[in-house]
DNA sequence: TCTGCATATACAGTTTGCTGTATATTTAAA
DNA sequence: TTTAAATATACAGCAAACTGTATATGCAGA
């Protein structure tokens, strides 16, 4: 993976907030779209480019989407994600992010058994 | 400054290169023409996309606009810019500037003279 | 097999960004 | 004050990306 190409994936504020989602665990669609407080087709379309990228998979568990980080990362990607991880630390809005990510997780029982299944991180 | 904003600005190849060069210390607009081998419209188009979002400072030194990084970095930025380096070691490309970067700034007796009285790294 | 839910894709409009050509600006020196 | 060197800006063409609307796909249960 280009460095290059990492950068282009984080460069867009919608992007961004999802990878760093991505960084604690999976999530599906419609978890995403909760969090963000985006439309459906927003959240779809972004995490289409991402994953024409290269920097995340995806798999299906009857009707939802499981979301996760690559389960192998080359070395500038997981710098990077250590990274942004350190630096989203102190930003409100990403740790706004986490919070409504751990609401919305521990909510929604039928959809958190397909999500442990599908932790690989 | 955004953590995106600083995404936006690595994420063009041209762009990438040369705040990996500033890295090692400032360089005059001639400079990065000879190291990257672009045209210098290039050059200067890129510059002033960095210099408009607080990306790069210049200063005037006779002829030459001397480019650095900011004195003043924020967090971010500075873990941004510690992971680049980390990762361009491994990269040919990035190997292959800071080669070019070393035979070009020694060359240049007259410039390096304003080189050195512009760093702040 | 029909229905509903979750998600994806197609398409179009608008914006942003990259590049090249041409031209302008700034400075030092003749 | 003219000239040349270094750099910047204006403009246009084109490609890429972001967003919304509409529609399609895949899956599970009745």
């Amino acid at each position: 993976m280009e460095l290059v190409q990492i950068y282009q994936c984080l460069c867009d504020a919608t992007r961004l907030r999802i990878i760093h989602l991505l960084t604690h665990g999976p999530l599906c669609v419609c978890h995403f779209q909760e969090i963000l407080d985006i439309p459906q087709v927003r959240v779809s379309q972004q995490l289409a480019y991402l994953r024409k990228h290269g920097m995340v998979e995806a798999n299906r568990h009857a009707n939802w989407m499981i979301y996760s980080l690559p389960s192998k990362r080359p070395a500038e990607l997981e710098m990077n994600l250590k990274c942004l991880q350190d630096c989203a630390q102190t930003d409100k809005r990403f740790r706004g992010d986490l919070r409504k990510r751990k609401a919305v997780t521990t909510n929604s029982a039928r959809v958190s058994a397909a999500l442990k299944s599908s932790a690989n991180l």
